[in-house]
DNA sequence: ATTTGACTTTTGCTTTTAAAAATTCAGATT
DNA sequence: AATCTGAATTTTTAAAAGCAAAAGTCAAAT
């Protein structure tokens, strides 16, 4: 049971991500959130100003999550290879897992609401900025010689996204992807990544 | 002049591919067409089946232009650095060129005539055909290392055009890019061809 | 400071419908 | 017979209208 406001805003947001990772941001309504809470559907407008701020929170909850994640999986780990790899799989893993707030809104990019978009411009910054502190520790140990860290990592990060577009673009009829299908995306990624790295080799 | 047949068929086809270059499928009327080279309507419809079919004629042509101009280009380079730039230029040129019709019927993707799909997916595997052969010579010359050409080629295929994608994702308000644009990505495939490549090394 | 039920405004569908565009065709022309 | 056309027909498209659902507001209650 929530005891203050901030608890309760939290409960909103988390029940706000269900929703939405399963149906999406327009097949969930205000007062299907409301209802699954047993709150009124005003006191969601209490806690969020509109449905956009509320998703954008959730979004930016998720994007959280899986910077923490990737951060912490990251520690264990000295190679750039290795890092890589486990930058890619946990990416994708947050795809799977929460493809229509992730995927769907990135690809519904235009007609966005400014604030969903810089959410999304930040998050592709921290990404970058992810990937490029793995390639900065392998030119600090001497593994990868010296390049443009900043260029580089945005090179490969548009690669691997891109990728990922090519494939999502191929989709025809169906909306939700299949699990082999992302298992293919992460094998090509993988594969690229592991030329790339080499290529960068000192 | 047209005098024949065959002549007057190709006039079609290239008032077609103004137009359709120019405002794209869905701005090009048959009449228009039609106007422009003082024919009537119903003479398009002897000569094309169906607007579809007329379209899927001219991106036809396009592509085979695309494919010839190319090859004709390779033919003086040998290393492999230099084909794909080569490759990577002459396809953002076209791109540029026939932009409406190129990279605006991709994007469209879905609800595409099974016709037009079609020749997409023909122009996708002629396109890796085309950057397999330059890593076979690669391979052959020993300048590369002894990999799987159909999968690197597909991968490196699926790198560049993505790194196209994530770009176009993020054009919001305005259509049609701008120069300053496809020169960016262009140097960006570059810089990652480059890398790649070094990656494949013998 | 929280919370809600009732109320107002917007948004997102159909449905309607008129114009535009695609497509067909009977017959003319070469 | 192969080409070609004007006119007619069918299909699409796009704007307008109506309506139900969802978003968003607010005065009053706790």
């Amino acid at each position: 049971m929530p005891k203050n406001a901030d608890e309760k805003r939290l409960k909103i947001l988390e029940t706000a991500k269900r929703r939405f990772a399963h149906y999406g941001m327009a097949k969930t309504t205000m007062a299907e959130i409301a209802k699954d809470l047993s709150f009124s559907k005003a006191l969601l407008y209490y806690y969020f100003p509109d449905k956009n701020s509320l998703y954008a929170a959730v979004l930016e909850h998720v994007m959280e999550e899986l910077e923490e994640d990737i951060t912490a999986s990251l520690k264990s780990v000295t190679s750039v290879s290795e890092s890589i790899i486990i930058v890619l799989e946990k990416r994708m893993e947050f795809v799977k897992k929460y493809y229509y707030i992730l995927e769907y809104t990135v690809l519904m990019r235009k007609d966005l609401s400014s604030e969903l978009d810089q959410l999304l411009i930040d998050s592709f910054e921290n990404q970058k900025g992810i990937i490029r502190s793995v390639f900065q520790r392998g030119v600090e140990r001497g593994e990868l010689m010296d390049v443009d860290l900043e260029e580089i990592s945005k090179i490969f990060l548009f690669s691997s996204m891109g990728m990922r577009l090519v494939v999502v673009k191929d989709l025809k009829s169906s909306f939700i992807p299949e699990k082999e299908e992302f298992d293919a995306i992460l094998a090509m990624q993988k594969k690229m990544a592991a030329i790339f790295i080499r290529g960068l080799k000192a």
